[in-house]
Order: C-alpha cells, then sequence, then structure tokens
DNA sequence: TATTGTTATACTCTATAACTATA
DNA sequence: TATAGTTATAGAGTATAACAATA
C-alpha cells in the first residue's frame, strides 16, 4: 500500500537525493539546509536574519546558528543595517563566494545522478508535476 | 536555482506531504515512519525486528522504541518464536488491526489532497517517475 | 509595546556501544 | 563467535522562552 502513495515516493526519493547530496559534497556539516541558506544569502544580499529564516521555515534561533555556521567559517558577514540598527543584513565574503561557487557545480551534480535513469522530457515532466504541487 | 533542482522540489513536496498527514491523524506523536511500521507489521504479521526495522532503515535500538510504541499502545504484540527463541515475532492485536484501519482512511485522505491540483493522468504519471527514480 | 538577534534549555530522533540471552 | 533484542548514552537538530538592544 505505502508504494502506491505519492507522499511515501516522495520521501525515498528525498532519501535518496540526500545521499548523493552527501556524497557529492565532502563535508558532511554541510547539509542541504546549510547549503540553501548560503545560496540564499548569495542570491538575496543583505537580507536580514529573521528573513533568511522564514524562507527556510526555521525558527529564529536556528537562523542564527545556521547564519553562524557560515560566519565561523568566514563565508558570510553580518553588517548592522544603516536605517534599522536591530538587525543585520547578511553578506556573503570573497571566499562565500568561491564556496558557493564550488558547493553549486556538486549540487548540480548530485541533481544530475538523481535524474539519471529518466529522459531530459521525463526530467522536465517530473518537475512540472512537483512544482504544480507544491507552488 | 534551487527551485530547478529536482532534490529540492521534492523536499517542498514532502515538507507539504507531511503537514497534511499530521493534519489528517489526530495525534501529533503517530509520524509517518511509525505509521509505516504499523502498516509493514500488518502486512507482514510475524516478522522479526531486525527484519522491520531494516525494511524501514532503522538501526536495531530505533526499531525496538518503534515497535515498543505500538506495543505500549496495545496494537502489537511479540510473540516469542519456536525456532529461534533469540527473535520475536511481531503481531498486530486486535485493537491494532483497528487502529491499522482507521490511519489507512486518514493517509489515503492525506495523500488524495497532497495531488488534489493535479488530474488523475498526472497523479499516474508522477508516480511512475518517482517510482522510476527510487526502485 | 513590538521586533531583531542571542542564549539557555529541553525535547525528539537517531546511532553507537555495552550488555543478556540465545544460536 | 555471531546474532536478536534491550538499555544507556551521546550527538544533531529543532523549538520555546527569557533576555538585551532597538524601534
Amino acid at each position: 500500500m505505502l508504494a502506491e502513495l505519492t507522499g511515501f515516493s516522495v520521501k525515498l526519493v528525498w532519501i535518496l537525493g540526500y545521499s548523493l547530496l552527501q556524497r557529492a559534497i565532502d563535508d558532511p556539516a554541510i547539509t542541504p539546509l546549510r547549503f540553501s541558506m548560503l545560496e540564499l544569502v548569495g542570491r538575496n544580499p543583505g537580507t536580514a536574519q529573521v528573513l533568511l529564516g522564514n524562507a527556510l521555515g526555521l525558527s529564529r534561533s536556528a537562523a542564527t546558528l545556521a547564519i553562524d555556521f557560515w560566519a565561523e567559517r568566514g563565508c558570510v558577514e553580518r553588517r548592522i543595517g544603516a536605517t534599522d540598527r536591530r538587525s543585520f543584513g547578511v553578506y556573503l565574503t570573497e571566499a562565500g563566494a568561491r564556496e558557493l561557487e564550488r558547493l553549486r557545480q556538486r549540487v548540480l551534480q548530485a541533481d544530475a545522478a538523481l535524474v539519471e535513469g529518466l529522459t531530459a522530457d521525463e526530467v522536465a515532466e517530473l518537475n512540472r508535476l512537483l512544482g504544480k504541487i507544491h507552488l
């Protein structure tokens, strides 16, 4: 019965995708969530921490820790906002930009491995159907 | 960029499916994993704990706890094996059979809600493509 | 009063390892 | 020696709540 549920299939594919991602990225500490956070900062430089956390469904404390992770590695930096001095803008450092570019290659490679059994048309159709559900 | 990755889409759909499942099932303690375990016992009565755990990718200790959860609720029982007295067979109780039937309805309902935006043909195609990846 | 970010704390889930009983 | 199951313990990840600074 489980095999017929879309939700169950999706979970199995996610488990597989997670393990492919861990293999493509050398460092087990760089989880999909943490990569997503770095990518988000790279695409939206200067965004406040709360907003970054919200975008990923994190609590404020979890967002703090996720930013801490990259800050300790010298990949992002917090800059006090000019208008609102309670909040920071978060920015990529130069090292962070290089790291993000490096990780993007690995992530794309892992995603390609995930769908390697499908034709290009099938991948497009799969993405369309998944998008129709979550958008 | 994240939106174009199959792995990322799959994760978003899973998050949505998880929350629909939690809403369909009244008790937050009954997680997808725990439901899967009960379903597995129902379909394969008498299976040893190690095998049940393996099927769900659990360690032996995690399998013990998952079975404990249902045993405490009176839904499954361990019976000492006749041939190998180290291992148990795990069986549904009558209450467990009723509970499983009740949960199946809820799970099917949640899964239908997950794909409600898709036509029947699209659901079939989605399941086919997901199955092609994880099988 | 409300919000941003930090910190302390607790909770859940998991794995590892040590233990027992059987094989 | 190896395996099934249990238990104790530790680690990762999360949320909640209390706090300081600012709005």
